[in-house]
DNA sequence: AAGAGGCGTAATGATTTCGTCATTTAAGAA
DNA sequence: TTCTTAAATGACGAAATCATTACGCCTCTT
């Protein structure tokens, strides 16, 4: 999962991000409107976190200019007002959800989520495939019950792969949804992860792999029922 | 575990004040309500302790917005008016408890514990977790019987794992839940204070760490048997 | 008022992760 | 079948994260 933070308070903005991080998002920050819709039209975000007063190009402008663009990225909004009249401008503009500053990280975290499963429709937080229960929640997983111990990196894209289950993924779109602005173009680092990830999740009964290749197209995830 | 007091006289909350951080709990206070509002939303409290008489917005008010923001934070109203109809009232807003002034620090003490406990879907005050047996009423561990020496700190963080026994919590989460609102940025109280932690609690025959660590996520803390 | 111990900070050393490269294996086309 | 190209795997090293120790301030006790 992939988060574009628009916030100009530099304390704020990394103490998020610090936040977002050690829950296993990949995050990319900004301070002003401008950069802003630049970024946020370069690569597709999971969820976009929208200071409303910021400089350059007012927060809800933002908006709107992604919105003419048919980007229906999801947008939290975080903004210091806190009258009806805002919220309602803000939802009407068309963001997705609205965060009145302060806030708890905890509950920042919480509305991401629902954001990031809604946007995948999931209801619930936890994903059952074959024998694994992806808790998206706890960012963990379970094989049969028991607790698989997986690196940050793996257990993203595993969680990816599993939100998109029975989709084709390419290796271009889990670098971009995984991995934040430092990327490294020509590099096998997603070949490297699956690997690992196949080695710890793969049944030895079954000689079926869950996470499948599709030669010049990427990776797939599927349930031996499907 | 993390409290905010509202209360105005000054003497009484500053009593109880130092009566909770000598149970060990992180305790943030103000005396009226809107900063309480503001608070509460700055931080996911473990209990809130809510004067129903406060300059500002009126205790009751309070609750209401609270409950209003979806904010389902365990609160206990502090009030000298002794009616049925008061009581009703404040527990029909959303009240969790409610305590008639003047009482005695012990009882408030043993209902904000029952508080912790239920907000944790817990209903004993013992957690077992190996051969480890942890008092959240006496605030004391005991390790196969024998009474261990955690320093408040210390009990507090492995109050705070055991509860969330399972799940990795950041250390983001530890900061905010431990300690109150002086906090420290950049800095590695926790990870010092989890190393203290271990050094205390590990068992030499076992190799497995109790408390284990999850690399650039947080820590989990997990039994033998899962 | 002095001593002790808790606790935050900083510095250093130890681990682990993860990206890269090199090599092997497999798949698809001719 | 054979050739070409993509993918899998294993090894290695750099970088990031974490553990641990030591130090000093501050509080609390006696």
């Amino acid at each position: 999962m992939r988060i574009l933070l628009v916030e100009d308070k530099v304390r704020l903005r990394e103490a998020i991000a610090k936040a977002l991080k050690q829950s296993g998002y990949a995050v990319d920050t900004t301070d002003n409107g401008n950069d802003a819709l630049w970024m946020a039209q370069q690569h597709s975000y999971n969820v976009i976190l929208l200071d409303i007063m910021i400089p350059g190009i007012d927060g809800l402008d933002v908006l709107v200019k992604l919105r003419d663009q048919k980007d229906d990225t999801p947008v939290l909004l975080l903004t210091a007002k806190d009258t009806i009249a805002d919220r309602v401008k803000g939802l009407r503009k068309g963001a997705d959800d609205y965060l009145i500053k302060p806030f708890a990280l905890e509950e920042l975290l919480a509305r991401i989520e629902a954001l990031c499963r809604r946007s995948f429709q999931k209801s619930t937080s936890t994903i059952e495939i074959d024998d694994l229960t992806i808790d998206t929640s706890a960012k963990s997983v379970k094989k049969n019950g028991v607790l698989l111990d997986l690196t940050a990196r793996e257990y993203a894209i595993l969680e990816y792969l599993a939100l998109k289950e029975g989709a084709v993924v390419s290796r271009t779109e889990i670098e971009e949804h995984i991995y934040d602005e430092l990327v490294s173009p020509m590099s096998n680092v997603v070949d490297s992860a699956i690997c690992n990830l196949r080695r710890k999740i793969s049944n030895e009964d079954l000689d079926k792999e869950l996470i499948q290749t599709k030669r010049g197209q990427g990776y797939i995830l599927l349930p031996t029922s499907k």
